[in-house]
DNA sequence: ACCCTGAGTGAGTGACCCTTCACTCTCTCT
DNA sequence: AGAGAGAGTGAAGGGTCACTCACTCAGGGT
């Protein structure tokens, strides 16, 4: 007989997941712990890599997640666009991923990704996610290939300006860098 | 009496910042250990934290080093360009950047800098460096805000094409991604 | 009543890493 | 010749971390 009610270990994976999310965004690959890990998701280290049983697979995990809300963000921000040409729609997906990388979390991710991509299952994670933006973005908006590109390019921009705390700065180099990338709200 | 030469320790930090350009644009900062840059410099781990006491010192030393090559590079590009408008002058310190990282470690070493700019004289360094970059190539190709914006924000989509190796998927997604980044030789 | 499966954990292990410290050796200046 | 400064190192300490293992406990089928 089949299964009808999900195990505890299936529906915790997710809050681990959610958790590795939190905690990998903070302190990068090599920067977060197991240990940190579990505290986060109340539960001992030794059940988080029960769950996950290396690291590598841990951090995946919080990275499908964290693409998984990219995703539905633009996807939701689509669905608001009243200037339904490929140029709107894909304003008003940039602005819907400016408001849900608000608080660095899953900004943060990427760009602690982009740093570990070398480890095998890290990159092929993360050319999965940015496989599903990109073809998201393009389908979505029926934007030409440049615009799309550009989308993604100022996207870019967007995450070297968070992550190096550039809107903080008020000399002319930095305000160069952040003009008109904080969408209004 | 002033010094006329060198005593060997200044001549010797160079050399090791060199080596922690390697070091650290492999590993990253947590994934880097100071022995590794020992044994890249050919001198021991002890000596390493004599002449850069913290480990952030010495991959400060590093960006610090990797930018002053990003500024020469893109003088001399600049320097090559038939085209003098902004736009052409841009263009090509862009062809001279893509040539730079052709081997990949000084785009690495910034992502892996943007990683742990957290780290507070990482981040202060990170930020001297490209307030270097943005403003010579303002300076120097006299282009709009814009353009320099475009140019900064299209090198970061560089940065993450090398970073996710984008360039050897055949999909049409990463060829969106890639197509004419790549600068003609 | 009995067993078995799976959730969940405490304690440990082996490895590694940053940093310190006491030490040697080689110049140079007097 | 003697002293002193600075280059350079070996060894060790104190701490951390990924991962293992043997274990407990609760619930459901028979």
């Amino acid at each position: 007989m089949a299964r009808t009610v999900l195990s505890t270990a299936e529906l915790r994976m997710p809050v681990v997941a959610a958790a590795a999310v939190q905690e990998f965004a903070r302190g990068g690959y090599h920067g977060t712990t197991i240990a940190d890990v579990a505290r986060a998701a109340k539960i001992s280290p030794a059940y988080v890599i029960k769950l996950y049983p290396r690291k590598e697979q841990l951090f995946v995990a919080a990275l499908e997640a964290c693409f998984d809300q990219v995703v539905e963000a633009l996807a939701a921000g689509a669905d608001r666009a009243q200037d339904t040409s490929p140029d709107g729609v894909l304003y008003t997906m940039g602005a819907a991923y400016a408001e849900l990388i608000g608080d660095r979390t899953l900004l943060m991710l990427q760009v602690h990704a982009q740093s570990v991509a070398d480890v095998p299952e890290i990159g092929t994670a993360l050319r999965a996610g940015l496989r599903e933006v990109v073809d998201f973005a393009k389908s979505r908006s029926g934007g030409s290939d440049e615009a799309v590109q550009r989308f993604i390019a100022y996207g870019q921009l967007c995450h070297l300006v968070v992550t190096a705390q550039i809107d903080e700065v008020p000399e002319a180099w930095a305000r160069l860098l952040t003009e008109g990338i904080r969408h209004p709200a």
